[in-house]
DNA sequence: TTGTATGCGTTATCAT
DNA sequence: ATGATAACGCATACAA
């Protein structure tokens, strides 16, 4: 299976010069629509190029550039599908409009065998930027390591977002205010609250805004209807018995993202009480899970697609640029409440 | 940001070679683990390696060995998120173990561009071998040009298995025979079946494997209660309605994946039906979104990340091997039943 | 067992 | 505006 011009003709730049009567220069000239080259001499290297069916070698691109044209996406694999397919998508979007290709890299947070195939692909010239997902996305000796190297880095709701390269989170506290306030309005007092990671600032900036939107209601937060989970549907299901049963019950819970939401409607499910008869169910994220459950959920929305689009466009142009990123290293993107079913009066 | 060496320290072979007071030809071996180095040199080049902290360059690599050690995967960026990146993570994990990189490609049906991107990855070299996802895995004349000049293909799931490259499937036929036969071992009579898309040949299989399990059992299949969806949410919601509306109702509803069951879990929910008291209702796939509903979706173990990890393990094989993959281009997973509690008796 | 010379297909330098 | 020539860093054939 050597056949390299398997669909290419194999014609090289050569070539091309040759056929066109001109150097390998104008031809690559041509090719990267650089200035200085004449209409007529453009158009014979164009007639050329069609007439060989020629297209210019990746590999040989790549060493002569030095440059990769990879970005490579680190995640663990246990992250929440949906929205990795919508980060996944708003990178590739926009990574293809550059002429970049997406590099898919799951890694397990404790197994060195991925950290290290990923040095090597970072050491070896395979990549020219990377985009960092949660837990990866942190201040770690490693990415510090990279970012002094000269790499291009990137982290989309890095656990603290101080940090010196470009960060992508969204509006974590206004949007778990938010949610608070429709609760409120709605008429609830009791409101349990499962926080995520307690490693996660984005998770902490949550529970302030729900705090925050109790306090300025006059309402008074109750210690023992705000539990921890870690974002996990199981942590969700666990912790929504917890809630579940504490007396009096909640008449509402707010789980700080959708995958913990599903699991607190399950664990209603169990207790056979009805969603949002006996008791309402909102999460954060409107991941694609969302809409799927019954009754659907109420939730915060993230524009993920959008803010991982907006990361990778930053990411390239600091690529592309020989500035450091100065500036703008900052991207945050507003969530916005979505009103459906799993949530009524009290 | 032109900092090749950011990481590595820029050393190249020449380099080791020097100080290793050998040959370029022989770091190039040491490195590929060929034969034919002694010992002793072996050592000397290694220790010149570790102290000059040399990394093979990768896309010198490539363009010497003709070969990208990239494998891509194409797929609709619509696909259901669970099994998209069960998918990936068996990709990925063979891949690496192998030293390939996965380059992803979701595509746009439709759109021309995406199509003439992936076209151009190919020819310029940029990949050795393509995963292809429903509905890119079928016979397109595309695939076939592509595998006519010698790319490495696989397909996973093709609407048509009868494929000249690599193919990948389930035992669909089977998983839903099994299925039906646990419906009908409960009780039911009255079963619902959601068609997949038509185009599928899967669809049909698993439809044949409901058909032939009632055949089996004596039971008299009722044309009312076979309807079409296509594998999305919404298209389980909207058929859902359409089976509950049925008089007699059917007491048990076999949606052919576990993303329309969760529409038709909906559909119960909007009618006020409880799953599995009033209506019974399983799926197929076992996503991870079937733990998730309420109640937790009985349904078919496809063993998604073995499928995706075989087929790449058998594509760098092709890869590898110099021969035309003789004999075994085809591999098939084999379902499994898995029960929680969607479904009782009727 | 090791080395030499050459090729891979571009881009970059510096002329002209 | 265009071209000759040298990188780019490694692999490969063939010698030794």
């Amino acid at each position: 299976m050597n056949l390299p011009q398997f669909c290419s003709t194999g014609a090289t730049i050569q070539d091309v010069a040759e056929k066109a009567g001109v150097s390998k220069k104008t031809v690559s000239r041509v090719i990267n629509s650089e200035d200085y080259v004449t209409e007529k001499t453009a158009r014979k290297v164009h007639d050329a190029i069609a007439a060989l069916g020629y297209v210019p070698n990746v590999s040989a691109q790549r060493l002569a550039s030095k440059r990769s044209y990879v970005l490579t996406l680190v995640y663990q694999a246990e992250e929440p599908p949906g929205w990795l397919t919508h980060v996944i998508q708003g990178i590739v979007q926009k990574a293809a409009e550059h002429g970049f290709e997406v590099v898919i890299h799951p890694s397990e947070v404790d197994e060195a065998a991925s950290q290290q195939s990923l040095q090597a692909l970072v050491m070896r010239g395979g990549t020219d930027g990377l985009i960092l997902l949660p837990p990866f996305a942190s201040d770690t000796e490693f990415n510090q390591h990279l970012f002094e190297g000269g790499m291009a880095l990137a982290s989309i709701e890095p656990s603290n977002p101080d940090l010196p390269w470009l960060v992508a989170t969204i509006t974590n506290h206004q949007g778990a205010l938010e949610m608070t306030e429709y609760l409120l309005g709605l008429g609830h007092r009791r409101i349990g609250f499962i926080l995520g990671p307690e490693a996660y600032s984005g998770s902490w900036e949550r529970l302030d805004g729900f705090n925050d939107a109790l306090k300025a209601a006059g309402v008074v937060a109750n210690k023992e209807l705000i539990v921890s989970g870690d974002y996990t549907f199981e942590s969700g299901l666990a912790q929504g018995r917890v809630l579940l049963a504490v007396k009096p019950r909640p008449t509402a819970i707010f789980a700080s993202n959708d995958e913990m939401a599903a699991g607190v409607i399950q664990a209603a499910y169990e207790k056979n009480l009805r969603v949002p008869d006996d008791i309402s169910v909102v999460g954060f994220d409107d991941s694609t899970l969302a809409c799927r459950l019954s009754p659907p959920l109420t939730t915060i929305r993230q524009p993920t697609i959008e803010l991982a689009a907006k990361v990778t466009e930053a990411l390239i142009r600091t690529i592309n640029d020989d500035t450091q990123a100065d500036g703008d290293t900052r991207i945050e993107m507003t969530t916005s409440l979505v009103v459906r079913a799993s949530a009524g009066k009290p």
